[in-house]
DNA sequence: TTTTGTGAACTAGTTCACAGCT
DNA sequence: AGCTGTGAACTAGTTCACAAAA
């Protein structure tokens, strides 16, 4: 598959290109946290294979993972920590900031609400939504304002959400997805257990508790079996 | 591969088999939420079509997943919903009840310690623990109770832990890893960002906030530059 | 020399399609 | 007839290994 010649804008932009793998773009967000602390070490240029080792990586993934997107590296050399930083920053879409809303202030909605580790990735909590009247217009302890669900599309739009998390009780939950699809969000994290359906478009993406806790649950039924 | 030709035992037991992948167990997992919707529906009987097209799941992958564990469907007929429903609990582990505690009693701890979710499916949540003065010895709104981290082997003998969640600040993550691996815990749900390691013969399974959402973002920043 | 970027080889996972059981 | 269980075919993902660049 014949790549350009010259690229010429910074961090080029895969025109049609193949589809990537979300197994890849999980890795690159993975890559950027090991950018970030060898950066923050005042490492200046690291090989493929040195990363692979310290974070327990594999180095022909690293380099192919990077190569879908250009070529950073430089041969006898690797690559430079904070050039490499900035475009995988760039090409995850951080370097303007991600605004996110979650849907649900209840426990988990105010603990994902306060839990400080977004901002200095570039993601920004700007609004929860509830239903519960005695909620609405009330603030997480950091200072994020509850609304009332039914004024999420005009919020949205005046916030520019582009991410909704939604920590809403199960049976409530694909209503509530459907509220925040048709306000024209592309992308939902979702924390409730079980399905949930989007249109064509919409890139929806689950953490399910349940099926993680069965799985390990699995691992330990099948321990005892063979040991 | 030939099977056995009459299994005799309840869920037969996969003597030394061939390892079944995470991604099969994670469907179990699956299947399993359907099973109960069905049932709670009276359904008695369902074909692995009919469950695929109900739940957007393949019905190839559904047989094969099952055809790991024993012949539990019947030709002609599929499978009985109750009978398979229990099976799949005791495959994961699921029929004794698996003891859970929560390592951080911040807002996230707190979060899932109140979760309701889990009891139904067999989990009990029987400890949280903390490092704080001011919150050892309390409780969660829901009842559990906040115990000194340094008493952490105590109580995983004395209530019997199988599971522990590691909801603390990502810098105390791998310490407190470790503390729970020392303890004899083979089970760890990890909601920390950034690399842990963990000896061989100990399941660590990650939920990892950034990475999903930065995938997110990825998509986003695809969709711009495409559309 | 060192290390990238990448075709080729390999491994894992999914889906097809059908023999065989009920 | 209807549906499972399962080899075979296919697709996706990973790792190898090496030519080419610095």
């Amino acid at each position: 598959m014949p790549r350009e010649n010259k690229v010429v804008s910074e961090t080029p932009a895969r025109g049609g290109a193949e589809p990537v793998s979300e197994l890849t773009t999980n890795r690159l967000s993975v890559y950027l946290r090991c950018l970030s602390v060898l950066e923050a070490a005042g490492v200046r240029t690291i090989s493929s294979q040195a990363l692979a080792e310290q974070f327990h990586l594999n180095a022909a993934q690293i380099r192919k993972d990077l190569a879908y997107f250009g070529e950073f590296g430089v041969r006898g050399i690797g690559y430079y920590v904070a050039e490499l930083r900035r475009h995988l920053r760039q090409i995850l879409g951080l370097d303007r900031g991600v605004r996110v809303a979650i849907m649900g202030a209840g426990n988990l909605g105010l603990a994902l609400a306060d839990y400080g580790g977004f901002r200095e990735d570039g993601f920004e909590i700007v609004a929860l939504f509830d239903t519960l009247k005695e909620k609405i217009g009330r603030r997480s302890r950091g200072g994020v304002l509850i609304h009332d669900v039914r004024d999420f599309k005009k919020v949205v739009r005046r916030e520019n959400v582009q991410v909704a998390v939604i920590a809403v009780p199960a049976a409530a939950a694909q209503l509530v997805v459907d509220t925040v699809v048709n306000a024209g969000v592309k992308a939902i994290l979702n924390f409730t257990p079980g399905a949930i359906t989007v249109p064509r478009g919409v890139k929806l993406k689950s953490m399910d508790l349940t099926v993680s806790l069965e799985s390990l649950s699995f691992f330990l039924a099948q321990g005892e079996n063979s040991e």
